[in-house]
RNA sequence: GGUCCGGUAGCUCAGUUGGAUUAGAGCAACAGCCUUCUAAGCUGUGGGUCAAGGGUUCGAAUCCCUUCCGGAUCACCA
């Protein structure tokens, strides 16, 4: 049993004994003890005061005495402020339980069972025309992190991927390499496939913006509106027609198409690939929408069927959910193709045929609230039992100084660049640093990768995913301060006094003679890695990575503090010693469970 | 216009289910600390009407209502 659940057993024995009423524990209300009071937790009194019928201050007091009484082995002392009852916890206490963290070596995890529930997360989803810029990091740091933090929570995970393989957007790469490209191949342009089809896809933009601008003009001068004219052009416009017969004859399977199809998101995939593994980011089960947008319709008939949604006389297919306080939707067009929620519905279906899923959390942008409220309406409707609570993991934009990203201004962050020169500048800083150990060349880069990765993701996950983000290219990202850097640089520190303790012939038992005396800065410590259970609970159930990084850096900077006042080698009494190795080597490990959950590997030395 | 989400220091952000005279970090600015386990660190100074107003109660940045500001969304686009 922990520190606080003995507490809070006590306190409910305590209310029985006293004044002979039965609370439960949720009831009692249990902190962390504020600075400026004597004492470690503290139990507010101020529910327990009707009961009692007594003014707060004797309820406290009564309570604290039943609580020495009759908890000894925990509660050492105790002052009454107001309605706060300030328990002084006894030092042995916190020395066990250092010892029962240090012990367990995935401390704060729970592991899934057969019964556990199987938990699919859908993240990244990309399109195959553009590579992946910031937006997509955010969304690929958030959903594998929170793939690792619902894991932590005992669950069943399947990372799972839907790529945006199919639609007009393709066709115009594909268009433009046909056209311009002159049968370049990432080969011989020296470029991931990724960026080159993006090369393409801007390059169509290019021309087809020309076109309309053209067209557009002669509208006018026949004598056409300004807006009129406009609208009218894009649709005009020859390229754009060439794209769309291109589509339909994707759609028709024509040979040539289909082929050139295949191997231009060939290109894609393999740059994808190199992005994700850079990035660390995995999936157990990639679907693509070429396989899927096809499934969808067979559902939406059968709901046809069973009366849940309606054909209007054009022939298209709606679902009414005005009952629901929601307008009505389209899921099937006039002329019998799938719309985007169609294909969402296949998705789905093929999922659902797939993995026994109990819980669906789809990661993706807040601008797509409205569509998966719908999803989840609908999918209930057609009787997926995981659709009504199916969980839209809703994350904010990144805008940039000027405003939102758009690939279309080209004002987007490119994630292999960004990646890359945050590893340089990691590197820049390193050799900058006057290092008493001379570090060879490939370790530096291996320390380089992970201290740039660190704080690209540390500085991109520590912000509530719910929010919009601010990122400044100008400003490149700080490795000073609240950030991953920061977290790795303690926990290297620890690293290097745990190898010279090695190096010293000093082993350190798995359990803590429990008479050291410790300092007020220990047991805060102590107090803090017990934080850490919680925070993984707390994470897992608000879905909340940056959660798991504000603990993180709240245990290192404390850490550091003790690191500055307190000499851990230098210590003279053995036992005391020990103790902060134990103690060093515990915070080591959380930090890297912790960081582990977000992703972020921690260095050996820096 | 309807719905949803945000508004905390010059800037970027914390603030666990309402809790303690003084609302916390980091960056930026300024001032200190390396013959001692890694100074990517530690300590200090300045900086706030928690958007505004009302309500709920022992107690509100946190819950409720109203207003203001910003964003998203409401397509036979994905």
């Amino acid at each position: 049993m922990t520190i606080e659940e003995k507490i809070i057993q006590a306190v409910v024995a305590g209310v029985k004994a006293l004044y002979d009423a039965v609370v439960i524990a949720d009831q009692v209300q249990l902190q962390k003890t504020k600075k400026e009071f004597e004492g470690h937790l503290t139990v507010v009194v101020f529910p327990f005061v009707k009961i009692a019928r007594k003014k707060p201050e004797d309820v406290a007091a009564e309570l604290g005495k039943y609580l020495q009484d009759n908890a000894q082995d925990v509660v050492a002392n105790y002052n009454v402020v107001k309605g706060f009852l300030n328990i002084v916890v006894s030092p042995a206490s916190w020395i066990q339980l250092l010892n029962e963290i240090s012990a367990d070596e995935k401390f704060g995890f729970k592991e899934a069972t057969n019964d556990s529930p199987l938990v699919m997360i859908e993240y990244s989803s990309p399109n195959t025309n553009k590579p992946l810029h910031l937006g997509h990091m955010r969304n690929n740091l958030l959903g594998s992190a929170l793939a690792r933090i619902i894991e932590a929570n005992g669950n069943k995970v399947v990372k799972t991927n839907i790529v945006n393989d199919r639609g007009i957007h393709i066709c115009k790469s594909m268009l433009a390499w046909q056209k311009w490209g002159n049968g370049v191949t990432p080969e011989t342009a020296g470029k991931k496939g990724d960026h080159l089809i993006g090369d393409f896809y801007v390059l169509f933009d290019k021309h087809y913006k020309a076109e309309c601008d053209e067209l557009a003009k002669q509208y006018i001068a026949d004598g056409m509106g300004e807006e009129e004219a406009k609208e009218k052009a894009k649709q005009d416009a020859p390229l754009i027609k060439e794209a769309h017969e291109m589509l339909v004859k994707w759609e028709h399977n024509d040979p040539e198409v289909r082929q050139l199809w295949k191997t231009m998101n060939e290109w894609v995939y393999a740059g994808f690939d190199e992005t994700y593994k850079m990035m660390g980011v995995s999936f157990d089960k990639i679907y693509y929408e070429s396989d899927t947008y096809l499934e969808g319709k067979e559902k939406v008939l059968e709901g046809l069927e069973k009366g849940l949604f309606y054909r209007r006389e054009d022939g298209s297919v709606w679902a009414d959910l005005s009952s629901d306080g929601l307008d009505e939707k389209l899921l099937l067009r006039s002329d019998g193709t799938s719309v985007y929620m169609t294909q969402d519905i296949g998705t789905a279906k093929l999922r659902y045929e797939d993995y026994p899923i109990d819980k669906m959390i789809y990661v993706v942008g807040n601008e797509q609230n409205y569509h998966f409220q719908v999803l989840s309406l609908l999918l209930d409707k057609l009787g997926f039992e995981w659709g009504k609570d199916l969980v839209h993991f809703s994350y904010g934009m990144v805008e940039l100084p000027n405003g939102k990203m758009k690939s279309r201004e080209g004002t987007v962050v490119d994630a292999d660049e960004l990646m890359a020169d945050m590893i340089e500048d990691a590197y820049q800083v390193s050799k900058e640093m006057t290092k008493k150990v001379q570090i060879p060349e490939d370790e530096a880069h291996e320390i380089a990768r992970k201290v740039g990765l660190g704080a690209l993701k540390y500085f991109i996950l520590k912000v509530d995913a719910r929010k919009n983000m601010l990122f400044n290219p100008e400003e490149s990202i700080n490795f000073n301060g609240d950030t991953g850097p920061f977290i790795q640089y303690t926990y290297a520190r620890i690293a290097s006094i745990l190898r010279k303790a090695e190096e010293a012939g000093i082993v350190v038992p798995t359990a803590i003679d429990s008479n050291v005396v410790i300092s007020e800065k220990e047991t805060d410590l102590i107090q803090k890695l017990n934080g850490f259970k919680a925070a993984v609970r707390q994470a897992g159930q608000d879905y909340s990575p940056s959660g798991i990084a504000n603990y993180c850096y709240e245990l290192t900077k404390e850490y550091n503090q003790f690191y500055h006042d307190f000499s851990i080698l230098g210590e003279e009494d053995e036992n005391k010693k020990i103790f902060r190795l134990a103690l060093s080597k515990a915070v080591a490990k959380v930090v890297r469970l912790g960081m582990g959950l977000l992703g972020i590997e921690m260095p050996e030395r820096m």
